[in-house]
Parts: C-alpha cells; sequence; structure tokens
DNA sequence: TCAATAGTCCCATATTTCCGAACTATTGAA
DNA sequence: TTCAATAGTTCGGAAATATGGGACTATTGA
C-alpha cells in the first residue's frame, strides 16, 4: 500500500481548492467520492461521474484533485484509492467543503 | 447611467461561480468590492488590489465576473461601477460566498 | 512467463489567458 | 463646436494550459 505525495494541510491553498472544484467534471468526481464513502477506482467504474472520458483526461482530473489537497490517493495493488480530505480541508477551511457541495448537481 | 447585461440570478452556475472566483486576482477583487461597500471603478484605483495589470486584462477580469453573475456593472458617465450581486448570490447559492469570502486572503 | 488491468507519461492539437496597441464613448474645457 | 483627457473595450499574437490518443510501467492472477 503506497502512499501518494499530497501537499501538507497548512499547505492547501483557497484558489487551488476552487479551481479544482471550478470544474464540474472534478466537482462531480468529487461528490460521488463523498457519497460513498467507500473509494472509487480511478476509472471510476464506482462513482461513474464521468462515462466518456479519456484515462488520460481523468487521470489528469486526478491529479489536480490530489496536488490540490482535496483528494488522497493510495495504491493498493493495481489500482488506486481516492479519498476525500473532508477533516485536512475542514481544519484548514472550516465549513468551505460542505458549502460548496451543498450546492452542487 | 446604463445597465450593462448580466446574467439572471437563477442562470449564475456554480462552476461559473467557483472558476470566477479561482483566479486569486478576481477574489482580491470580489473581496475588495464587499469592503469598501461603494463602487469601485475599473481601474481598481480605489480598492487597488491590482497594481501592475493591464488594462484589459483588468477589463477580461470583470467581464469574466460579470459575466459569472458576481457583479453587477453599470456605466455611469465615463466611468464603470461594480457593485458584487450579495443579495442574488445568496438567494441562488444560500451562504457559499460568505463561506469562500471568509477564507480569502 | 504471459495476458489483463489500472494508471501515468509524452506529444500534438485545441482552447484560454495575458498584454500591448488601436479604437470607442463620455466629459469638460477652450 | 472642437479638442484633449479619461475609462473601457476590442483585436491580435504570444504564452500557458487542457484534452485525448497511444505508448509505456507496474501489479496481479492464471
Amino acid at each position: 500500500m503506497v502512499q501518494l505525495v499530497h501537499p501538507a494541510t497548512e499547505d492547501i491553498s483557497l484558489a487551488g481548492v476552487l479551481a479544482a472544484l471550478s470544474d464540474p467534471m472534478r466537482l462531480r468526481i468529487v461528490k460521488a467520492l463523498l457519497e460513498q464513502a467507500d473509494c472509487v477506482s480511478m476509472s471510476c467504474t464506482a462513482a461513474a461521474p464521468c462515462p466518456a472520458m479519456a484515462k488520460s483526461t481523468l487521470s489528469n482530473h486526478f491529479r489536480v484533485l490530489r496536488e490540490a489537497g482535496l483528494v488522497r490517493t493510495t495504491k493498493k495493488g493495481v489500482e488506486h484509492r481516492n479519498v476525500v480530505r473532508e477533516a485536512d480541508l475542514d481544519a484548514r477551511f472550516p465549513g468551505l467543503l460542505k458549502s460548496i457541495l451543498a450546492h452542487a448537481e
């Protein structure tokens, strides 16, 4: 089980979070990740918020989310497990994520 | 006194708002507009959150904010007056703007 | 050892952003 | 009126960024 590189909580920036969530696809991904508390593989077969999207594009979206500090990715065997960093985000920007997601969809 | 074109409140989209505010300069502009309840001309001489920025770039930022439904622009003589659409935004996405701005800067 | 699966990396194309320069509109003065 | 000054917009090219196809890597299971 490998941990990928993630920004420390205090290094998460507001602009980064907003930029990451300003893409409708990424917003849907985060929403889907939260709704099924359990993981979601990068292919989004479980959450399926991204039907006809190229693998490379999807990979890029997850990278943006990861670098913005929105999700934590762990590599388990052949697949990646993405979890929203709810606690970290709430520590850094109290209430923000909830407030944004409340209006998603 | 001329009203420029603005989206109706119900046409304001979450992605649009987030995209508009995901630019640090625009976030600063909105914050500055709110802090001095009174107008701010497009040159930001009053708010001055944008020192060394080309006129055309600034004009573009205000257009983005306007089209996203974040500010209302009225043309008074030779200058433009920009006001944050607080009430409209709060009607469309209750609490969102406040939540985002609480963490700005 | 080999095939299958899950992602990443690289590259070409497409889109967006930035800024200078030219242009438009309004005002105020001569 | 006419002219200069001020405030923004529009245009066009350069720079930055996003997209997706295809090749590549890593892990698993047969």
